[in-house]
DNA sequence: TTGACTGTACCGTCTGGACGGTTTATAAAA
DNA sequence: TTTTATAAACCGTCCAGACGGTACAGTCAA
């Protein structure tokens, strides 16, 4: 409602379908990743094209090729970062099959993981509720499709929800900056997040 | 290191100590309330000092008498919630006097209540991590307080700790406006977790 | 030729904050 | 009690810089 149509859908804003290694989509990642080490260096509030400009290198015209406008650039960040999150899960949940609660277990994984710190989605929602409060329904859509999925997959699904929040708070200290443990306490309670899986899966299984 | 010297240690700008309703005291309280209802209505990312002149109906001048920038502001916000919140907690902890694991009981109790969606330390925290990375030090020294209680109080600490994650982020879900949960949900796993809280009690008494 | 840019110049708006002036509370002096 | 002094509390305006965005002429590889 901002801007009046940006991309609709997808995750591209030129004519073409996502054909991946176009030059254009390259720069077009280049220019996300430069705003998500802007975000992680300077913080949500100063997310500015021209710290963007600065950042990638790219001229503000060539940024703003890309992402006709500021809105654009954050829906863009939210959607890689989504994509890039349900990437990862989906992989882990298809190694991890066989399993009971692969859900669960894969997101605990994924945000237990370096991942998180490096470029993660938390970095790009703060982006979003600091500027663009709008773009934040596609989070909590996927984050209610996970819930679904895992109501599907336990009886208990409630204690599974439960250890997946644990671990999302976790992630989104650190992000933050706000995490209060050290590092040999953060592995303990991940650790700890995995084995209560464990048995809530032997649990479920009698 | 922004701004000079604001307000070293306490809540208060002013020179003489802290004499609770004092007419400054009031307006500044005032002043702390209309900038959090900002946060609350337009997103951390649109709280401004004219925003805030608005929303209290005081003008310019008067807001940077209290807060000589909008830096000193959202230190005020942190400061002023987390007192608010360790209040609201500790008032519990008292009433739960004698049960087991008190702390991670009020936690997750006030975290899990309605105070958190009017004026919620993630607010303002949401509001410094936009724009003064530098004030959330306060946030994550106050966690770290909490959880050296929880494991003063309990064997189980990592649990109880894991516990208490939980329910933050059903928290900052929240009120960021994220959550996924139904009401219905919500609730249910709230009282979940309090009731998980009982089944470490007594385990550990065990 | 076309798509993917670069580079520069520019505009309107917003924002933080400085500043000078005015009102109000308080308390001492008359 | 009234007057006066003084500082705190507060007002309203102004300004420089930042920011989002436009426009447009030119470059350069595919």
């Amino acid at each position: 409602m901002t801007t009046k149509e940006v991309s609709p859908d997808q995750d591209v804003p030129p004519k073409k379908a996502s054909k991946k290694n176009t030059r254009s989509n390259n720069s077009r990642v280049a220019v996300l990743h430069a705003a998500e080490r802007v975000v992680q260096k300077l913080g949500p509030g100063r997310l500015t094209i021209d710290a963007v400009v600065t950042e990638s290198g790219m001229s503000k015209g060539g940024i703003l090729y890309h992402f006709p406008s500021k809105s654009a650039l954050v829906e863009g960040m939210i959607n890689h970062m989504v994509e890039e999150s349900n990437r990862r899960v989906a992989q882990l949940v298809e190694q991890l099959e066989g399993e009971a609660n692969p859900t669960v277990r894969a997101l605990i994984e994924v945000q237990g993981g370096s991942w998180v710190e490096e470029q993660s989605l938390s970095r790009a929602l703060m982006a979003a509720a600091a500027q663009d409060p709008e773009h934040i329904g596609k989070v909590r859509d996927n984050k209610r499709l996970f819930v679904e999925r895992m109501q599907a997959e336990s009886q208990d699904s409630d204690d599974a929800i439960l250890l997946w929040l644990a671990a999302d708070c976790m992630a989104i200290n650190k992000v933050l900056n706000i995490s209060c443990f050290t590092d040999e306490e953060e592995k303990r309670l991940h650790a700890r997040l995995l084995s209560l899986v464990d048995k809530l899966s032997a649990k479920s299984r009698t």
